[in-house]
RNA sequence: CGGGGCAUGGCGCAGCCUGGUAGCGCAUCUGCUUUGGGAGCAGAGGGUCGCAGGUUCGAAUCCUGCUGCCCCGACCA
């Protein structure tokens, strides 16, 4: 490809919307451009990145023996209704009507198109298991797109849907794709991480995220330093304190802490650590008008923990300031455990804490010195927090650390939970209906394009892992248009190299050497070659790696093999 | 959904407070000179200042409403 047929809508200044370094290089690379909130065009040099993305992964789910189909976007709200996510789905769903007045929704997702198909193709066991996937558009109007393509309402998803007999056959389908996935990613070289989902939610007996490990990413997750247990932060099980609670120390006191509300200003006032307090939590409880929840100060709440706590009503709600004086007697800041009247849940590692300070229930007074049994009673114990850095793993091997991730994909044993609605059963071998077992299996193909240029750039633009690149080479030619000599050199030399299998981008502007450099860095060409009349006297063409690890003389003559060996180091 | 901010040429911004009919940089086009890291000079094109009302002799500027976009929030005990 010629530059001078080749869009190259690079810029030097990054519009203002844009926060992270891949949603800016995007932008300036060219590769993407927005219409309205959450929807892009791909440009040409965009969507050869996208088209690498897509080619690696139909590479391995064909491996996988996964089989290519195509669902239509639009889905009637009928397959909606059977499933029953018509009404579950909420304002994500787009929906709109045809000039008949019947109800579609423009698809986020497919299971239950999938499902419909499964069941009026498939009527024996002899034909499972079965793996179907698509590439393709999906919709789902987020409540703040944001970030690029990384969060888009449209966006182009990777989906596959396997059918099986029996759970044994899901549960293998499930790791075959495990592995494919792994495949995908390191494939596509990225530092990635499979993380344990929310089990036990959809019915299924399985969820694993794969994760791009980026600082920039929207999901924390917690990982062992020592075994390869992963998972969503919010999912990461905080053990119990090991040992026995310390024995209590002192006497307990009421202490004036006047303007004192936040957990910061307690201590700053008393002189102790946030560790050794303790702060409640009021919420809105399953049975009773509120629960307080109580954590160590130095801890934070974990919303979905608390939400299925059995005293606690879902959603998780907090009582407003007006609640909380006419539960507690006081305001918010001053609040504890002792001689509330509501039911109290405490944290295990709440309660596992001796001579703690928490508020007294009246403005401007804390207790400190109070210990659980002996001062007030002892609660029922539960897991309430966010896991920290440095907590023990829960598989009991090594400590968890707490890195950000971009979730790049899914995947899911769906059980029955559309088969059976959807009545989509075969014959078993004794003649007998059997409800089909699926799994899903998602990869965000836009995602995985920011996720790389989030981990793949440097001050001068995108880095791109060889396998995503839109080209492989840059020729980049000095002064082209003022020697005939080195135009013809250039041309032969590009057609060597296409011939020779390169994916070369030549650079055939009449433009400055800085400008033609400053622009293939910025789109990122793992590999630079600069052709100059000097040069062409020594019979030598420079040859620069976009990642910098490499830089020198090439000589012309035998180029393809050098290029060859420096490609595969 | 709540809170904050922004809307001026393709992009980035100034002008607005203190009303007088729009300016800078980048980009684009032409010419000349340049040519190993985003060139210089000269010239050109391109904006009903988001939309609709209102105030005023006069509105990008003041007021009201609307729309769009961006950011933050769902940790406060």
């Amino acid at each position: 490809m010629r530059t001078s047929h080749f869009p190259l809508q690079t810029l030097k200044e990054t519009p203002a919307e844009a926060e992270i370094a891949s949603h800016r290089l995007m932008l300036r690379a060219g590769m993407i451009r927005r219409l309205a909130a959450g929807l892009y065009t791909w440009t040409p040099l965009g969507l050869r990145v996208l088209r690498k993305v897509e080619r690696v992964i139909r590479e391995e789910m064909d491996r996988a023996g996964a089989l290519e189909l195509s669902m239509p976007t639009v889905q009637p709200a009928e397959l909606w209704e059977e499933s029953g996510r018509w009404y579950e789905y909420g304002p994500e769903l787009l929906r709109f009507q045809d000039r008949h007045q019947r109800w579609f929704c423009y698809g986020p997702t497919h299971e239950e198109v999938i499902t419909d198909y499964a069941r009026r193709e498939l009527k024996s066991y002899r034909q499972l298991p079965v793996n179907f996937y698509q590439i393709q558009l999906k919709f789902r109007d987020e409540i703040r797109p944001r970030f690029g393509v990384m969060r888009a309402r449209e966006f182009l998803m990777k989906d596959a849907y396997s059918f099986h007999l029996d759970e044994d056959c899901l549960a293998r389908t499930f790791e075959r794709m495990h592995e494919t996935y792994s495949r995908i990613f390191t494939r596509l070289g990225l530092d990635f991480r499979a993380v344990a989902a929310d089990p036990g939610n959809i019915g299924g007996t399985g969820s694993v995220e794969f994760h791009v490990l980026a600082d920039s990413g929207e999901d924390a997750i917690a990982f062992s330093t020592e075994s390869d247990y992963a998972a969503n932060l919010e999912l990461a099980e905080a053990l119990p304190p090991a040992g026995p609670r310390p024995a209590p120390g002192r006497a307990a006191e009421r202490v004036p802490t006047p303007g004192a509300r936040r957990i910061e200003e307690v201590c700053a006032l008393l002189g102790v650590a946030p560790a050794q307090c303790l702060k409640t939590l009021l919420v809105k409880g399953r049975e009773h008008p509120a629960v307080a929840l109580v954590l160590r100060g130095d801890h934070t709440l974990n919303e979905l923990k608390a939400q299925r706590h059995p005293l606690v009503a879902a959603p998780l709600t907090f009582l407003d300031e007006a609640e909380v004086r006419a539960v507690a007697g006081c305001e918010p800041g001053f609040l504890g455990p002792k001689d509330l009247p509501v039911p109290v849940v405490a944290d295990h590692a709440a309660l596992h804490a001796a001579d703690f300070v928490c508020g007294a229930n009246e403005k401007d007074r804390h207790w400190v010195g109070l210990n659980w049994g002996r001062d007030l009673p002892e609660p029922p114990a539960a897991d309430l927090r966010n896991v920290v850095e440095g907590d023990p793993s829960p598989d009991g091997r090594g400590r968890l650390r707490i890195v950000r991730g971009i979730e790049v994909g899914h995947i899911f044993k769906l059980g029955d939970k559309y088969s059976r609605p959807m009545n989509a059963t075969v014959l078993d071998e004794n003649g007998r209906e059997v409800v089909m077992q699926m799994g899903c299996y998602g990869i965000g193909v836009t995602r995985v394009v920011a996720a790389a240029i989030e981990q793949h750039h440097d001050e001068r633009g995108i880095v791109w892992p060889e396998p995503l690149a839109p080209f492989d080479i840059a020729l980049v030619p000095i002064n082209m248009h003022k020697s005939q000599r080195l135009a013809e050199a250039v041309e032969a030399l590009y057609r060597r190299l296409c011939a020779a299998g390169h994916e070369v981008l030549l650079d055939d502007r009449p433009l400055r050497p800085g400008v033609m450099f400053a622009d293939m860095e910025l789109i990122g060409i793992p590999h630079r070659l600069v052709l100059s009349e000097r040069g062409l006297d020594q019979g030598l063409v420079e040859y620069k790696r976009r990642d910098g690890r490499v830089e020198k003389h090439l000589p012309l003559d035998g180029l393809e093999a050098e290029l060859d060996a420096l490609r595969a180091s």
